[in-house]
DNA sequence: CGTTTTGCAATGCGAACGCATCGTAAAACA
DNA sequence: TGTTTTACGATGCGTTCGCATTGCAAAACG
């Protein structure tokens, strides 16, 4: 046998080039022959660890599903309103990590709508969000409706990250626009 | 010559193909003959009337732009406020017309992530949008920042849009959320 | 030390792609 | 009526695709 490797390593090292290649160029730039020349490796190498494109991209999506979870996890404030904006915010492309995920994370959410195989995961994960932004809301302002307000704190985030990637709307008027409606939210929501 | 045609009508025949494919299996899904088909013609007709596929999908991208355009303005209410959740609800995929254009809308949005060309049409359509909204949030409820409002309104009902279409949230719950947000940016925005 | 198994690189194949070219039926026009 | 021009259908070309196959160097294992 050759030198034992890492397999699950090497398989991360393919699936970041995934992302690379879907941030730069959209989802239908991902090839086999694309991939690996991003990750600069044969393409013998990228078939050898994934059996086909499909196992590839599904691979990739929950690659980058698990980086924006760990995120989440990795965030840590002194009281929840701070937690609760912090998370919020980190949804959105404002530091180098997100920059780097949102753009993978909008064209796997624009596939969902035409590809039911990825809409089971895509709505757990939110419906583990909505649950996760409405204990906190609760935590902060008790009563009200705090699974509706999360729903739509969740989708104007969403919806916000696409503008932000368009350009639509800055990073400071993104940070801007979150707080405003956090406030709204909290404070008669 | 044989039998003049309406020019206009033909490219419009095939760009509602261009749409259908879209719809039905996304925006890598359309190629020359998928469309061809989808419209039932030939593929020397598509080319007859599209030099590029490139000129197809840009025609096809203005064709559902003008349309979500013709829809908001034929949009006629008695008072600003019912004016305004009429336009909020038209974004949402909520009647037929709707449904069978968001799915487009959607493509085309996560695209312009990695297609500078068509982020320019795509700003400047949300910036009359938000203009549009300003002006009626205005009307309801002087005073405030309006602007900022409807930019967060359009991120809402953009990312509520995505949710509908993923299957997320329901179109009852999404009718719902528009109110409540509505509501929240009318009273204490 | 030889055998075996693993990790790949290289190559080939059929299908689908965008696009160019060519041929032609037919109707408008002289 | 003859000519010309328009609207195509058909076909072919070169490229790229996903995937299968083959071959082989190297290291773990007996």
């Amino acid at each position: 046998m050759p030198k034992q490797v890492d397999h699950d390593e090497r398989r991360r090292q393919i699936g970041d080039a995934v992302c690379r290649v879907i941030a730069a160029r959209g989802l239908d730039a991902v090839s086999l022959r694309h991939v690996a020349a991003e990750a600069g490796v044969s393409m013998g190498r990228v078939q050898h660890y994934f059996a086909t494109k499909d196992e590839l991209l599904m691979f990739a999506f929950e690659l980058i599903s698990g980086r924006v979870a760990a995120r989440f996890g990795s965030i840590v404030a002194d009281d929840p309103a701070k937690h609760l904006r912090a998370i919020l915010l980190e949804l959105l492309p404002l530091n180098a990590a997100a920059r780097a995920e949102a753009p993978v994370l909008a064209a796997f959410l624009a596939q969902a709508v035409v590809e039911p195989r990825l809409g089971a995961p895509l709505r757990q994960g939110n419906t583990e969000m909505v649950a996760w932004l409405a204990g906190m809301i609760t935590a902060v302002r008790p009563g009200g409706d705090p699974e509706r307000d999360a729903m739509a704190l969740l989708a104007f985030v969403d919806g916000l990250m696409l503008q932000v990637l368009i350009g639509q709307v800055s990073q400071e008027a993104a940070v801007d626009l979150v707080d405003h409606q956090l406030a709204s939210v909290l404070t008669c929501g």
